[in-house]
DNA sequence: CTGTTAGCGCCTTCAA
DNA sequence: TTGAAGGCGCTAACAG
């Protein structure tokens, strides 16, 4: 039932080395020869051993994806679309989830259990150090970034300054001026990009239209719910006169409705709130946000990677774009008062 | 930089064999031979190539995780705690996502993708269908189920019935009657069983106070938040004289509390609902529910293919407890009357 | 306890 | 275009 190459090879009355070739399409195998092959092989239900073919040629048609977390919206996301696609084109998946430590000092990956294991590498979220980058470069095999990474290497995500300056805009557009923004930097992360550029854009926008932001309208905490909630909850009790939020991240933005929600503040009619991710559950929740594409950029990611592989050269950094859902959690500023000449959006 | 097992012996002054048989902990090597040889290893940073030693020993030290998503709470939970458990005793593990067909007559799992790659299998949450079962036990590797399974391997999951019953007993305690139930078995998934078992359960649990289930008080749908939402909307109108429900998932659960929330039915005070999972996202919505442990379940699962692959016998079934946390949620009905005399729970 | 010697199943030069 | 033969790097009998 387990038949091996040179089952085939005697059976279609060839060598070992033609049926290798037929098999893996090669070119230099007369059609006619090659025909023969396939048919022999299929009959047989032969499929050569992964392993094998790994060891003699040096190559595994196998991704490693290293991840923080596979139980994370953004995560799992990354890693379906990875997946999926890496699998059409014959690829298989090493799944490494490594920790996120705390004090962000202790090495989290190790290169070794990668070492002639894979083809390629894919970092999911969070950024790793310079030194753990380093020792994953002394595999010799290409490595992309997804979300947040290296400058070294290829890396897909999407514009975290520009997606944000267009949902304070929005928010401007509406007729509000004092907007507050949550975000999350624990300090271990600080080379997280996503939340600084966000950070960054909600500065940026409030500028543009003239609008000084007070340091008392923003607040740091954790990226979960749990954190958007605390952190909404102590700004809307030091700074009542925000009329609107821009939050980091979806997660956090339903942690800030929960807030709002205990705090007898009505949403939108009195607070808006906005975004970023486009979570199915913002979806129901009828949360405003900036949705980005997710599975599409681990797919994206995967793809890299197999151009890497194959020596294609490859852009260093693919850009995705977000898009402003507009749903119920966004309204004019409870004042009524919509001060005409703003930027309109 | 890369060296091989020969470099090794040589630098030691051994043969491959004694380093092969000290690197692995074998028990016929000297105490200093083995110590010797560790010690010049480390200093080599030497690995043993994984592919190579798989080739020659027929173990691969990997597992093929089967998963129809790896983007939903259950799965993604249950992959979290397996890839965790293995990679703690060294091992790998392969993803593989597969389709989740519609019409159920496509061959979502190709045996011949895993076969000599792995030690073993786990299959988490769909049942797959006896020829595929049966083609992957072609493979003469473990399988164990997560969730739902085959009867013919070990299966780690909860106790679906049980733990309805428990869910619905506590509704009846507070003084409810007339108990609603939103499941989610679309036609090509019936012998996935933990809707089959959460309803049954409902309606062991009506039965025992003497309650009769009417029809009109079930409903069917999708197993995500617009089906609980869809389904709690349809279930609301036919049946307004329902003051409580239970839903077989938290996401559904959450679907039905958007729903009466757009009716304009007040949660709990006109209707309370108690979702089963535990998802995190019920805990900040306030929601009442059994919870089941996720991460455990696939650590669990891992555990048992490792004690097949080692040949120790195992259970043929691995049942966790589900707890009733109770939240915001639930409370007494409507009409205020508790009628006495109930199970009390 | 240790070394020798075949493989594991395939790929890949090198010749033909 | 095809075949022969030597690895890829390690494990596992079998001797010693």
């Amino acid at each position: 039932m387990a038949h091996g190459i040179d089952d085939v090879a005697r059976a279609a009355g060839v060598s070992t080395a033609t049926v290798s070739r037929a098999l893996r399409g090669m070119p230099n195998v007369s059609a006619k020869t090659r025909e023969h092959v396939l048919s022999v092989a299929s009959e047989m239900g032969y499929r050569a051993s992964p392993l094998a073919a790994a060891l003699a040629s040096g190559r595994t048609h196998t991704i490693g994806l290293l991840t923080p977390w596979v139980n994370r919206w953004f995560f799992s996301n990354v890693i379906e679309g990875a997946e999926r696609a890496l699998r059409e084109v014959g690829f298989d998946v090493l799944l490494y989830s490594f920790a996120v430590s705390e004090n962000g000092r202790t090495p989290r990956v190790d290169p070794d259990v990668l070492r002639r294991r894979v083809d390629g590498i894919l970092v999911v979220g969070l950024p790793l150090e310079d030194t753990e980058v380093r020792s994953l470069e002394t595999l010799g095999k290409p490595i992309v970034f997804i979300g947040s990474g290296s400058s070294d290497h290829p890396i897909v995500g999407i514009d975290d300054v520009r997606l944000s300056v267009e949902a304070v805009r929005y928010l401007l557009s509406l007729g509000h001026r004092n907007i507050g923004h949550i975000t999350g930097t624990p300090d271990d992360l600080r080379r997280w990009t996503p939340p600084v550029d966000r950070r960054q854009g909600w500065l940026t926008a409030l500028e543009e239209t003239g609008v000084a932001a007070d340091p008392r309208w923003e607040e740091f905490g954790f990226f979960d719910i749990d954190g958007g909630k605390e952190s909404a909850r102590r700004l809307l009790e030091r700074a009542p006169e925000l009329t609107a939020l821009f939050v980091a991240s979806d997660e956090m933005a339903m942690g800030a409705l929960l807030a709002a929600r205990e705090c007898g503040i009505r949403v939108p009619e009195e607070l808006s709130i906005v975004g970023v991710d486009g979570h199915e559950i913002s979806e129901l929740v009828g949360l405003t946000t900036m949705s980005q594409p997710v599975v599409s950029q681990g797919a994206t990611a995967a793809a890299l990677v197999l151009d890497l592989i194959a020596g294609r050269p490859v852009d260093r950094r693919v850009v995705f774009d977000a898009e402003l859902v507009v749903r119920g959690t966004t309204g004019p500023p409870r004042e009524g008062v919509l001060r005409m000449g703003g930027p309109g959006l």
